[in-house]
DNA sequence: CGTCTATTTGAATGTACTCAAAAGCGGTGG
DNA sequence: CCACCGCTTTTGAGTACATTCAAATAGACG
């Protein structure tokens, strides 16, 4: 198993010896999650923070009346996992399935402590993720407080670039917030320019 | 100035020692913000984290086309900030402003640092912050995904206790993302039954 | 090849917006 | 104290955006 993408990753913010490397990358797992297979269920607690390494995951909850809302999308080179309920170590409320043979590195919370306590610099990495998830979420609620479904595909589009070759259109539709059958006719209007 | 509710605040996360609580408010600086002046504008560096002791705010952006959108309000209690700008010490994108003459506590980053140095468990404290904040981003999400207007507006008053009676209405329309005349509409309707 | 699911299409409906104008309300100055 | 100004809220008509329901078509997979 290659390491490759996930220093890579971790070296966008903080700094490694090749001896911290080592440490770090031994306190991983690597794990293979066939397509429709599920990462986290609701109830479940999240043991893992994972970073994809190869594959394409989808984050949704159902909703009481038993409709689907993805929450994001994650694909490779992006960490995934319910933050509130690996933390808290409580019940999730997610659905993480992957949507192809997916490949990720995870990395509970023992070994996490561990890594703050041996390389402290993590918990910066960490924290700086955190921060990113959390402002992306603050764009994505603006967005749709914003725009009109057809600029939120577009944002999609760029956002995701080639996930929509990826993904079934009825899950695009449901990130979005609209009917597949409306974004199928959102679709044909832009076609047509 | 009484640090009673601040304490309190963090009392609910983490413990600390009477000399930790004298460190800890020693590193606070006490403002006052008069209704409608600003605590942050886009551009400006977010240098604080600040805890409302009185009053109220509103984080809101102006998009392109020049329409107000309000991300979240703020009361008493609460911490609010640009969490993006503070940590990276990067121009801000987001106004807070004062809705209501305002106290608060802030701590701004070297004092944050020192904090961190001399009482690590408050490095706990705000990652807690942190993930509740991500976390109540995540609901919003879904909320603007699965309810119609009527239902989030339901969700507000229950979130807000009595903020409907303090912000004008225009700005929970704006927080819902729906135009002030159709909130108007939506409560008439709400108050027929 | 048959089955199952995803996508497309169309008509009818509902939700929310725009534009325009009137009514309400709070503050300020004469 | 009242009149006026500016801003918020309400009201209504017409329109645009998005959904629901139903059915046809197209793709994927065993």
């Amino acid at each position: 198993m290659s390491f490759d993408q996930i220093l890579k990753n971790v070296s966008r913010h903080i700094r490694l010896t090749p001896e911290e490397e080592i440490l770090f990358t031994s306190l991983l797992h690597t794990r293979h999650i066939a397509c429709r297979d599920f990462l986290l269920r609701p109830g479940e607690v999240c043991r893992w923070e994972n970073f994809i390494d190869r594959g394409c995951m989808r984050t949704y909850i159902i909703d009481e009346k038993g409709m689907e809302h993805i929450v994001s999308f994650s694909v490779e080179g992006w960490w995934v996992g319910d933050m509130y309920s690996f933390h808290a170590q409580a019940p999730a409320t997610l659905y993480i399935e992957a949507m192809e043979d997916t490949i990720v590195q995870q990395i509970d919370k023992t070994a996490m402590e561990r890594l703050y306590r041996e390389v402290p610099v993590f918990e910066r990495f960490f924290r700086i993720l955190l921060q990113n998830a959390f402002v992306a979420h603050q764009n994505r609620i603006l967005q749709n407080l914003s725009f009109t479904a057809e600029e939120r595909y577009r944002q999609f589009m760029d956002h995701y670039p080639g996930l929509d070759q990826r993904v079934p259109q009825k899950m695009i539709a449901s990130y979005l917030g609209i009917t597949p059958q409306f974004l199928s006719a959102l679709r044909k209007k832009m076609a047509g320019k």
